[in-house]
RNA sequence: AUAGUAGAUUGAAUAGUUGCGUAUAGCAAAGUCGUAAGACAGCGUACGAGGAAAGUCCGGGCUCCAUAGAGCAAAGAUGCUUGAUAACGUCAAGUGAGGGUGACCUUAAGGAAAGUGCAACAGAAAAUAACCGCCAGAAAUGGUAAGGGUGAAAAGGCGAGGUAAGAGCUCACCGUAGAUGUAGUGAUACAUCUAGCUGUGUAAACCCCAUCUGGAGCAACACCAAGACUAGGAGGUUAAGACUGCUCGUCAUCUCCUUAAUUUGGUGGCAUGAGGCAUAUAGCAAUAUAUGUCCUAGAUAAAUGACUAUUCACGACAGAACCCGGCUUAUAGAUCUACUUUAUUU
RNA sequence: UGGGCUGUAGCCAAGCGGUAAGGCACAUGACUUUGACUCAUGCAUGCGCUAGUUCGAAUCUAGCCAGCCCAA
């Protein structure tokens, strides 16, 4: 099973930013919280508000990029939630800043293998 | 050389590693997920976002509402002419008006003599020529539209004759309206004659005239599976429904009311089309016809990413979501074609 | 994706062709020993932006921009 599992409806994305725990890096905001089955599931969440479809996408495909690198080597069953950080201008998007957030955060979280 | 005008094309390139989506009668396997319908994994191969994909401003296809019907009204849209088109509020060629030295550009451009409304302040007066004035007359009264300077706009303009004072009352020139002729399919243009000219502006105020318009939208709609409900009452022709009102007509395994429910998943719709490109013919052109050739995204929380190397002008605006034809708006630069102004030289 | 609505001072708002009412807030002054209350005065560079119609647009027309709501 090499594709990636994603959150879906709207109710999942509320119970993960209600009951889940939030790490914040430079760039991107994640919200975790573990989840029943025994793999991981992504869900990237990103505004309409912050810029346009086109930003948005790069956002995304980075993010999607990294996860698929790093999802690999983690422990499963957890669900997560990305968010773009405000206060970041969305102009210095770059991967390797977003890469080492990420893998900070999955240290922090202790589901690195 | 300089400053511009109009139109067209293009919208970084190459190589490697890795990753994503779709297709696949290629290989391999006969399995995995799911209650079911149904879906799918590995390797290989092929293909994989724009000129605006955007705004959703018009028009059409397609689907359902009846096959989308008839008449009157209401509501809305368009508005010089001719042509093009499936259609359009779009496009092409022209006409008038306005702007620019010019190439060229802009233009919602029917009707104010069907009717109604409005025109603040100023001004005698904003459409009835009332008031002041001028002239005649003893007065009553009559004649008059020259003058009364404000205003965006003042009763065709200006000059001469004429008169009691005046006045298109008469005349020349200009403007306006009508008729006739010529040219043109036509808008209209030109010429001649006639009328002395009464009616200011506003229709992007209501309105009138001409032409056109049924509604809702792919989250439409059809089918499959699972689950829930499947109880009671009313209607069978005008009650309700099919965009609004009235009249007519049509429909139904249909509709309405009370209680309950109106859910979830999957498949299709969905990529060959009013398609693109080239050539020929017709046409000033938009475009049409014929022949040849090509098939180039199809997701469903939504596919193009990441890294490395090289080159240059160092990369703007920007991401398909049922599909086409336009319009509008955003846009770094690069290339090409035609034409104009000014200056200098020959 | 489709459908609809609204933009007027720092805030809430009226006005639908004739040159921006009102309230709160703010500033200054008066009253008061001081403060509050009260009274007076002031505050819009042009009505979201750009064009057009008109003698004249917040108002009419067209195109943009921003914000909000609804269906699923």
């Amino acid at each position: 099973m090499k594709k990636i599992k994603t959150l879906k409806m709207n109710y999942e994305f509320k119970n993960v930013f209600n009951k889940g725990k939030y790490y914040i890096g430079k760039q991107v905001i994640l919200y975790d919280l573990k989840n029943k089955y025994d793999y991981n599931r992504l869900g990237i969440a990103i505004s309409s508000k912050l810029c346009k479809a086109v930003k948005r996408n790069k956002i995304k495909r980075k993010i999607r990029a990294v996860y698929q690198i790093l999802e690999k080597d983690t422990i499963k069953g957890h669900d997560f939630v990305f968010i773009w950080n405000k206060n970041e201008n969305i102009e210095n998007l770059s991967y390797d800043v977003i890469y080492n957030d990420i893998k900070k955060m999955f240290s922090k979280i202790g589901i690195l293998k």
